[in-house]
DNA sequence: GGCTCCATGTAAGGAGTTACATGATTCA
DNA sequence: TGAATCATGTAACTCCTTACATGGAGCC
């Protein structure tokens, strides 16, 4: 039928996947939707990304296509193979793995050089800046999360994008008070 | 000389450039160690990755080159010229921007799909074993950043890793709490 | 004299991006 | 009947990864 030597699949493969296992059946139209509605700018959802993945999972014997009656031409419908679920299960199962990771942050990568700006006056401006958008950021979030209806644990999950951007403000304010300190 | 049309720099193209600037005039060696000491394994410096960023940093007129005594064959040293300053600078500067968007993080993504797992007490238990993890983790980040010595920009910049890694523990135990509390 | 770094690459391949295409369906 | 949305791809390209390769320098 197909090779069961699947390899590890990546963060959108699996994401992919987990994404036609909550809505499934499926197209893959559908899945980018929803990707295109993430919190997140990484999970773009590109269809030059998700035909090809879903392809992929289907070589994999992960995910079954089937056509679904839409006009004239019928729609590809996507589900999990019992392969798939327990490949989702596996991957879900990592929790602990990936919770001990530190993330990258472009934020926290451009402040290590801060420095090379020349005028204190200015980073503290510039740090200033930063604390007040990613403020914003926090209420439209606070706002995203708010509107939806989601079960338990989506809110749960969601609730993970609000602490890490309060931290991100509570950080920066103490940066800035901190360069401010230092200061004249 | 080379073309000015600069194109906008990748996130490694520009922490590359960022490290030649603190280090210079340093080997694109030195640069690829420093990598490997960071926190994140976002920047795992492969040699493969860092030569031709070089060699791109200098074909954008970014960086110049130089050759050092060392042995009989001598060593290629890098600095920044001043449209290097300048882009790293503007680099910087963005700081604001990037803040205002919310990092990508492993962890959320796959307690999104925590059902997925059917045993309620299982879950729980993924939970527990991913928040002791994050404190591990969290406990070695403190202690390798103790270690360094470093000027306080350095510092305060470290903590962000810090405190993103304590609002995770945080939520971690949050979602824990609130996955006994909805049980039995 | 040998082990560990320092130093500098290249080759093959994977994975995703943007941009380009195309057409059918649904709804106002 | 026109616009927005649903649906499904492909082509060219970029960037990074792993793995392979090589050789000198410094130290015990």
């Amino acid at each position: 039928m197909h090779e069961n030597a699947t390899p590890a699949l990546t963060e959108l493969e699996a994401h992919t996947l987990s994404q036609i296992w909550r809505q499934q059946p499926c197209s893959a139209y559908a899945v980018q939707r929803e990707f295109a509605k993430s919190l997140t700018p990484e999970w773009s959802g590109s269809a030059g990304a998700i035909y090809p993945v879903t392809a992929r999972l289907r070589r994999y014997g992960l995910v079954e296509a089937r056509t679904k009656r839409w006009g004239k031409k019928g729609k590809t419908v996507l589900a999990l193979t019992p392969a798939g679920e327990a490949a989702l299960r596996r991957w879900v199962g990592r929790l602990d793995e990936v919770a001990g990771v530190t993330t990258a942050d472009p934020t926290r990568t451009r402040l290590f050089f801060l420095d090379v700006v020349p005028d204190p006056a200015a980073r503290i401006a510039l740090v200033a800046r930063a604390a007040a958008r990613a403020e914003v950021r926090l209420a439209e979030i606070r706002e995203a999360i708010g509107a939806r209806s989601a079960s338990l644990i989506e809110q749960l999950a969601a609730g993970g994008a609000i602490a890490a951007m309060e931290a991100r403000v509570a950080w920066l304010k103490h940066v800035l008070e901190q360069l401010r300190e230092s200061g004249p």
